[in-house]
RNA sequence: GGGCGAGUAGCUCAGCGGUAGAGCACCUCGCUUACACCGAGGGGGUCGCGGGUUCGACUCCUGCCUCGCCCACCA
């Protein structure tokens, strides 16, 4: 199907059945793109880059409806730049997501009754490979499912061996920096998955709780202090009690002891400005082994740290044996059951507060001292917040740089170390000697002692660290690799804003620090996916949708439509199934224009060249509509603005493609006016099918394919950038006297209940160049199907007339349809009209009567105004006109 | 406690200073040789509420009310 094509070829037009079967055709061509390697993106001097890193899907399940939207938008716009002549690398590949899968592979083995801890390290990871493989495959099943162009060879999961050296490298440059650092700190620990996570990585909910006011009795036997806690059970690692300096209901007992229940320990009670006075009763215990705030303040006034429970949440010995085993939720009921019978509980009162929650687990939050590892946040968000100031980075919508800003401006180090096993093991050898060495080979001997045995740190790296480098690390980094030379920095980074603190921030940090330059210029926030009710879609309520399950009802490329229609950037998108079924019928509407131009363009010679000089209206009119729909396509692709782009290619297909130019076209496509005609049908609809290919690749490909063309794929057709010089303007004024009249007297059919009676009518003109008329008159016929051919141009009707006309500058035309009988509904019709006319120049004449407006508005919106009165002035006589010609008929 | 976003036709959403729009749903007519996954026509809105700016406000400012999301170490 190559050179000088000329005839539409392929299957006739009675082969083409009357519905169109989306998953044949979408598995036929992504077969076929994939096997021609139009996927495939190499470095090409002679061409820029436009690379998009695919948001690394976890390997934890399937995929959901967010990944087809974000997965979509990313497709949609490489094939665009793609067929713009863009060197188009649509990088795929797969996250390890180790908590994630943590939890997951934990879920699996508790069924058998096995934690991680039973199994080791080593039979865990074992079974995680097994896991990562499956679901790593099915992951890939689905993407393809999407119909995603994504280079396929160049997929990478970021433990592959080469990602996993990477990963490596750049914890041991920003070591070596001093960036990184090890230490122990309060951190966010999950009792369940047995790790620390990070601040981003807890989630707040609000939660019933109780406040219970304790009495700390005197250490001399006075009244003490009453402090307000919701944690009774921390009391039995309490070292001291706070009270704001300036307090002076406290004044006096500061520096004084008060006696701690239960343990009745005696501490001190110190004055810290960081408590609230208003709150609680103002004095509040102080737990530094339990509570961040507690711990800051502990450690300046140097206070010891006590430790109630251990990291599963069991209570250690400090409550004695009565505590001793207890989980600390379980300790909590006895604390205060003791607190009550020893009379120093004051009061209770129900309290909301936000309790943090791990992230994948929902399990209670820690706070826990630990010996982390640390990444020095400061100094790598400085340049990154530099390089968005500047706009070197750009947020799509706008509002997010905002956001991303006051982040980071306010950062705080990262918890970068997991007590997990499946992930990048941090590449940091001890020595019995204390020396702690930062290498990816294990070293041969102790730079300190000599010794040989050195041993490896046992913590992995958060995920998100390994995903940081995703830019650089699959385009080879650290190696200076020719990929990475000509691909990076990235095109544009599509994703969603929950990760944009945990991961689009992270990549431009690391970016700047190791690269020296941003991975991407533009990052675009797609909408979060919500179902109809404005719930967050989520498999855990019940309020997923399957993709896949669309895909094999609608198609790929409905559901790909249904969801960029609705990228409208501000607003989350509420979807259902019923947006992608009429996706389906629009995908079904298109389909049948290719069967009706097929039907006309077989058997003849039609060039594949764009049409020039066209002559018809319809033609000159198609080809004005073409040319504007590509420029405000491509205008809206550039402003990241999906949904109108797709507005206007379904407005354009549908309306002015399906229902006015191809019924007109109709009339044409046997007459004089046939061979332009069918070139311009051709040619126009296989052009649309590129203007549409990014959003809906395959049945725009099997259109394509169905007529005219050069090429061998209509993803390397290039993108349609029509002349301006076709923008024709009389055409489209005649096209609207067509609508105008046709629109008339459609609507005085239907209303009059014409619709299946035979109506006389007659074209009428006075003052209208006749050629004009005639022209219009064929088309006129055919849109309101009233037979005008033989019916006489000039003359009105001896007998009661009603009709429409249409202001033009050079006359007038009135067409009039006989129907004596049905005066009294004309009329009804007419006067309506007229009601809503006379309602219309009302507001108009006032406005225009004002002198303050006329004083005051601008020059072209007042002379709008009076060419707009003049014209319903205008129209207000016609319709009077009517009215006094469907006046009871006079006795014959 | 701060910040951001949303509240426009029954539903999902555009519009964002100069005549209230789309799709779907609904009602009426039509199996007209591309399409009933269709065609033609029609009904339906004091643009969340109150002030203000303006010749003019759905659109700008300012309060308030609902809803959603994010950030925040008042125990």
């Amino acid at each position: 199907m190559a050179d000088g094509q000329k005839t539409a070829g392929g299957r006739t037009g009675e082969e083409l059945p009357k519905t169109y079967d989306p998953a044949a055709a979408e598995e036929r061509w992504y077969r076929t793109w994939e096997t021609r390697g139009y996927f495939r993106a190499v470095p090409d001097p002679a061409r820029r880059p436009y690379t998009i890193m695919m948001p690394l899907p976890n390997i934890t399940g399937e995929l959901h409806m967010g990944h087809a939207l974000n997965n979509g938008v990313q497709d949609c716009l490489i094939r665009w730049q793609r067929m713009r002549g863009r060197d188009a690398l649509y990088q795929p590949g797969m996250d390890h997501a180790g908590i994630a899968v943590h939890v997951v592979m934990d879920r699996r083995f508790a069924k058998e009754g096995l934690t991680r801890f039973s199994l080791g390290r080593e039979r865990f990871l074992e079974e995680t490979w097994k896991w990562r493989k499956e679901i790593g495959q099915a992951i890939l099943g689905q993407m393809r499912r999407l119909l995603l162009s994504c280079d396929w060879e160049r997929s990478t999961f970021t433990m592959d061996p080469a990602y996993y050296g990477a990963v490596e490298e750049c914890f041991i440059r920003l070591y070596r920096k001093g960036l990184i650092y090890k230490g122990k700190r309060m951190i966010n620990w999950c009792p369940k998955d047995q790790t620390s996570i990070s601040d981003l990585e807890v989630e707040y909910v609000e939660e019933q709780s109780t406040l219970y006011y304790v009495r700390y009795p005197g250490a001399d036997g006075g009244d003490g202090v009453v402090i307000a806690t919701q944690r009774p059970e921390t009391i039995l690692a309490d070292v001291a009690v706070a009270v704001h300096p300036d307090d002076e209901r406290f004044t006096k007992l500061v520096g004084t002891q008060v006696i701690v229940p239960i343990v009745n320990r005696p501490v001190p009670v110190i004055a810290d400005r960081r408590v609230e006075r208003g709150f609680g009763t103002g004095a509040v215990k102080i737990t530094p082994g339990h509570d961040l705030l507690d711990y800051e303040i502990g450690q300046d006034h140097k206070l010891p740290i006590l430790i109630a429970f251990d990291p599963h949440g069991t209570m250690g010995d400090l409550g004695g044996p009565r505590y001793q085993r207890l989980d600390r939720m379980e300790a909590r009921k006895i604390a205060v059951d003791d607190l009550r019978s020893s009379g120093v509980l004051v009061r209770e009162e129900p309290y909301t507060t936000n309790i943090g929650r791990c992230d994948r687990c929902k399990t209670t939050i820690e706070p826990y001292i630990s010996d982390q590892w640390f990444c020095r946040m400061k100094d790598l968000a400085a340049p990154a917040i530099q390089a968005v100031r500047q706009g070197r980075v750009r947020f799509h919508p706008g509002r997010w740089t905002k956001f991303f800003l006051d982040w980071m401006e306010q950062i705080r180090d990262w918890n970068i170390s997991r007590q997990l096993w499946w992930g990048h093991q941090i590449p940091v050898w001890y020595c019995g000697c204390g020396e702690m060495v930062a290498s990816i080979e294990r070293p041969k001997a102790c730079p300190t002692c000599g010794g040989a045995a050195l041993t490896q740190e046992q913590d992995v790296l958060d995920t998100w660290f390994s995903s940081a480098l995703w830019p650089m690390a699959t385009l080879g980094w650290p190696d200076e690799t020719a990929d990475l030379k000509y691909f990076y920095p990235t095109s544009t980074l599509v994703t969603a804003r929950d990760i944009i603190f945990l991961w689009v921030a992270r990549m431009v940090m690391f970016g700047l620090e190791l690269r020296r330059d941003i991975p991407f210029t533009d990052v675009y926030i797609n909408p979060t996916v919500l179902n109809i009710e404005g719930r967050r879609m989520s498999k855990t309520l019940g309020t997923g949708m399957d993709p896949l399950k669309l895909i094999e009802r609608y198609g790929a490329d409905s559901l790909r439509f249904a969801l960029i229609n609705r990228c409208t950037g501000e607003q989350d998108l509420r979807f259902s199934e019923k947006m992608v079924e009429d996706t389906r019928n629009f995908a079904n509407k298109i389909w049948n224009a290719a069967r009706l131009a097929r039907l006309h363009l077989e058997g003849h010679d039609v060039p594949v060249a764009p049409p020039q000089a066209v002559r018809t209206l319809p033609n000159r009119w198609i080809l004005d509509r073409f040319a504007r729909t590509a420029a405000d396509v491509t205008a809206a692709l550039e402003a990241f603005e999906f949904h109108t782009a797709c507005h206007r290619l379904y407005e354009f297909i549908w309306s002015e493609f399906c229902d006015w130019y191809l019924e007109m076209a109709k009339v044409d496509l046997d007459g004089e006016a046939a061979a332009e005609t069918r070139h311009v049908l051709g040619w126009v609809l296989g052009r649309t099918m590129a203007l549409l290919h990014p959003v809906m690749p395959a049945i725009t490909e099997e259109v394509w394919q169905a007529l005219p063309h050069e090429g061998e794929t209509i993803m390397r057709a290039p993108w349609p950038e029509p002349p301006a010089a076709w923008r024709d303007v009389a055409a489209e004024a005649a096209m609207a006297e067509v609508m105008e009249l046709a629109g008339a007297l459609r609507g005085i059919r239907a209303e009059l209940g014409l619709a299946t009676q035979p109506v006389e009518a007659s074209l009428h003109f006075d003052g209208a160049d006749g050629e004009r008329v005639t022209a219009l008159r064929p088309y006129l016929a055919h849109l309101v199907r009233l037979d005008l051919s033989r019916l006489p141009v000039r003359g009105l009707s001896e007998h009661g007339r009603f009709g429409i006309s249409t202001p033009s500058g050079r006359g007038r035309i009135e067409i009039h349809v006989e129907a004596p009988e049905l005066r009294a509904k004309a009329r009804e019709r007419f006067d309506k009209q007229l009601t809503s006319l006379e309602r219309d120049l009302a507001g108009v004449t006032r406005r225009l009567d004002d002198p303050a407006f006329a004083a005051n508005a601008p020059a072209e919106i007042v002379a709008a105004d009076r060419a707009r009165s003049q014209s319903l002035v205008e129209r207000r006589e016609t319709l009077r006109r009517y009215l006094a010609d469907l006046a009871p008929l006079r006795p014959a």
